[in-house]
DNA sequence: CTCGATTTTTTGTTGCATCAAATACTGAAA
DNA sequence: TTTCAGTATTTGATGCAACAAAAAATCGAG
């Protein structure tokens, strides 16, 4: 009964168990875009791949259902969500609320000495375009937006940020191979280092939003595209 | 076994299991305060209450931890989670975002034959603050806000906001047995009913913004005093 | 009495067998 | 060929026991 509260540590430090293992790589897969919309995932079929019985299977894939980076499609069957233009509506405007958030409390704790970083992470995005490596091209893209978000210093909200991402992986990698990063995101990603270099919480939060609204646009029109002919 | 009449009712097109069960018992327990900050969850324990076994009780212990409505303090030990001043701001900063534009979109789509809902559910919250029944205030507080929201049509949105929610439930009802829902709180959601039946959405969000603020304020000033006198 | 080491208990994790439900499959009848 | 009933297989859920690690309790030396 005699409770104390006691200092708590935020980075929640995981035991590395077998499960969480489990649960983390499927993460990483589904960002990465190695598993197609509507693919169907199975505990035993999860549990071979990893080597672990079913028990911790089951465990991550229930963990990634509950924050829905997977979803229900049958009693029976969870299977990677492909979003309908109306999840990808939705999905935005929260990008935008919560993308913007963290873009402005970023810019204000932002050690000038970081732009460095995100530099080269943008290097490594115009290197990624020049090779037509599309899926690097989409992982660094992923590393220079948390990278920023990251020197808010809130945890939660880049940690919601994240279950966004990876609502959307899935179908941004399958249904946009080659157009996921174009060009015109480069311009987003100069204008908020700019910002970000000026200490101008504003103008970074509305070169993100632009960043948020082009993509949203280009899959907008690949979704439609993709239903219209079907 | 156990042959009790388990009523497991809509649950839409979510599998219903018991593990389940318990996972949506516990967060109903979590927002309604039943666990104190800093209280320790044990797997066997969870799983006596509910009288099943370790499997899915572990089952609802992690998926809740992963979505950090409660969190771990060390190797072994998960607790109920108490918010630090800077956790507060953090997540009031998110919950400007997310419930300002919930409660815009939600005015949007509004039928204003709901309004006699939202006016019942108020007249609860007043019932019960007459009677000093604050846990039911803040039950039906929550009520209030989650049927507003709803009208948005953005589940993920709602999600997302109720787990900010639940982050923030237990010490909100630990802290603050008293004070949670004040007067002021009734204002606000009137003037939230006004601009739902005139379709102002900024009038809406302005309102909700309102209480969330007035309710940070009470909240920080709680936590502070507990801080200062340690 | 205090402190540190050792033993005991508690607790999270995992593998596995089993159950019930859902799906796939087979084959016969129309 | 199509359809549908009945069977076999797949699959998620659950309980249980064993294991390892951490916490708690115990005990002994100073």
């Amino acid at each position: 009964m005699s409770e104390e509260p006691e200092q708590q540590e935020q980075s929640s430090a995981k035991g590395t168990s077998r499960g969480d293992h489990a649960y983390t790589a499927l993460k990483e897969k589904l960002i990465r875009g190695a598993f197609r919309p509507g693919e169907k995932l199975t505990v035993r079929k999860i549990a071979q791949d990893f080597g672990l019985s079913s028990t911790p299977a089951r465990d991550a894939l229930n963990r990634l259902v509950t924050e829905r980076a997977l979803i229900y499609a049958g009693p029976k069957t969870v299977v990677v969500p492909s979003l309908t233009l109306s999840q990808l509506r939705e999905v935005t405007d929260m990008r935008l609320a919560l993308e913007g958030l963290a873009a402005e409390k970023a810019t204000e704790k932002f050690p000038v000495g970081a732009l460095d970083r995100l530099e080269n992470i943008q290097g490594r995005i115009n290197a990624a375009l020049d090779q037509k490596d599309y899926p690097e091209a989409l992982w660094a893209n992923k590393e220079f937006h948390f990278l920023l978000y990251g020197y808010s210093n809130m945890p939660i909200l880049v940690a919601t940020i994240e279950q966004l991402w990876l609502r959307i992986g899935a179908t941004l990698n399958d249904l946009y191979p080659g157009f996921a990063i174009t060009r015109s995101g480069a311009n987003n990603h100069r204008a908020a280092m700019e910002g970000l270099q000026n200490h101008e919480p504003a103008e970074v939060r509305a070169a993100i939003e632009t960043d948020i609204r082009d993509g949203y646009r280009q899959l907008r029109r690949v979704i439609s595209e993709r239903l219209s002919e079907k």
